[in-house]
DNA sequence: TATAATTTTTAGATTAGTCTAAAAATATTT
DNA sequence: AAATATTTTTAGACTAATCTAAAAATTATA
């Protein structure tokens, strides 16, 4: 059996990994975990000797493919509930996620099988995040962050990599939702800030706080 | 903050409670949670000083006006998942319990409530029994125990008293699962079993451990 | 009402997960 | 390459939840 904490750990440390792309660092883990870098060294022992993950003294950690498992079974499970809770019980997309932290952790493959049948085999979760399979593949998103488009770039916003409440109310509150038309008419060095033209009509200030964490695809 | 296992040692007094009708004692606890009295003498202590229970030592326990709260809660969510899984994934009865004891700790009231009028507002679960509402308060069951019922009664299978897998597998079996009509055509008075009319066309032999278990409405 | 049987509690350990503070290893800067 | 800064690990302690074994209290019985 794993733990729910041994659970949390494990998607800290895929998503991390996914994010950087290397080896995954103890104060990276204690910073996602919001824990201590003391309790990390503990809890990647027990990990490691249960063969989820790769670890070296003061060298970092990877994931074993049992591990990777495990993570995708799970990021799998939180975006699954997130699209029952937005789509049938009416949540909205910054109230899902507190929610779908506890019920990621319901064990049951058949249970998350079933309510993708019931959903109708989602392909994203109502972030823009892809849903990985029962194997744990996905479609890489084909997609760029706000922050890494120039002048003249016309797109559409279909991401976030920041799932907070705060971040993702704040999109609500100046009108940056998925789906939203983004034209990026300047880019100020000074602060990294972005003027957009949304949806065609208005135009707004994006600060650099936003842009780097606002997925939107080309075309 | 509660934890699922006080939740459970919760739920476990208020049924004893509810079926006994009297002050619950450690070994009926620690039947009921598989544990040892030794545990359950621990975790009173623990409930008692969060006033969830009130405790005398050597003499039981009984649920505080928060406890009581705390457990019909928990039941209401117990019951409002097991209606979600039969009705929108397809659970059989026998299935949905396990899940649902997962689900029930689950912590947020509006989801319930959410989940409540997604399905209906439904005021029995598939095994018959009530759905308590946010208050608690649940319509009490106009039901007898099959085992009750004299030569000559009809009535209709309205739920279970035991909900462990392989009981409700062997209603399922024999055909005495929810809604079957029910005449009690002789009581062998040796062994307590009950001959019946099964929806007025085949006869069946019950057993008492069967008979105690199975609810019935008459009329 | 003693004695026996049962129930309940205490005492003392164990494991998972966490912490603070200090030590050790690694990385960076001068 | 020595000094400094940063990162990581160890040491030791704490809480929640559990256990076994023994002691204490209660209940049943002769």
């Amino acid at each position: 059996m794993i733990s729910q904490t041994e659970e949390n750990y494990l998607k800290a440390i895929y998503k991390i990994n996914e994010r950087e792309g290397k080896s995954v660092n103890t104060n990276a883990i204690s910073a996602a975990m919001n824990t201590t870098a003391a309790s990390v060294t503990d809890m990647i022992k027990r990990l490691a000797d249960k063969d989820f993950i790769n670890y070296e003294k003061y060298r970092g950690v990877t994931l074993t493919t049992e591990g990777q498992r495990l993570a995708t079974a799970l990021v799998r499970k939180h975006r699954m509930w997130e699209v029952f809770l937005c789509d049938k019980l009416g949540y909205s997309w910054d109230e899902c996620h507190d929610l779908a932290e506890q019920l990621e952790h319901i064990q049951s493959t058949d249970l998350t099988d079933r309510l993708d049948a019931f959903l109708g085999k989602p392909k994203f979760d109502p972030h823009g995040d892809p849903i990985p399979d029962r194997e744990g593949n996905y479609a890489k998103r084909q997609q760029i962050l706000l922050g890494e488009m120039v002048v003249g770039d016309k797109g559409v916003m279909v991401g976030v990599q920041e799932h907070s409440t705060a971040f993702l109310q704040h999109l609500d509150r100046i009108g940056l939702v998925l789906a939203a038309k983004v034209d990026v008419l300047e880019i100020f060095e000074f602060d990294k800030s972005v003027k957009i033209r949304l949806n065609e009509t208005s135009d707004l200030l994006i600060s650099s706080k936003v842009s780097e964490n606002v997925f939107v695809k080309i075309g």
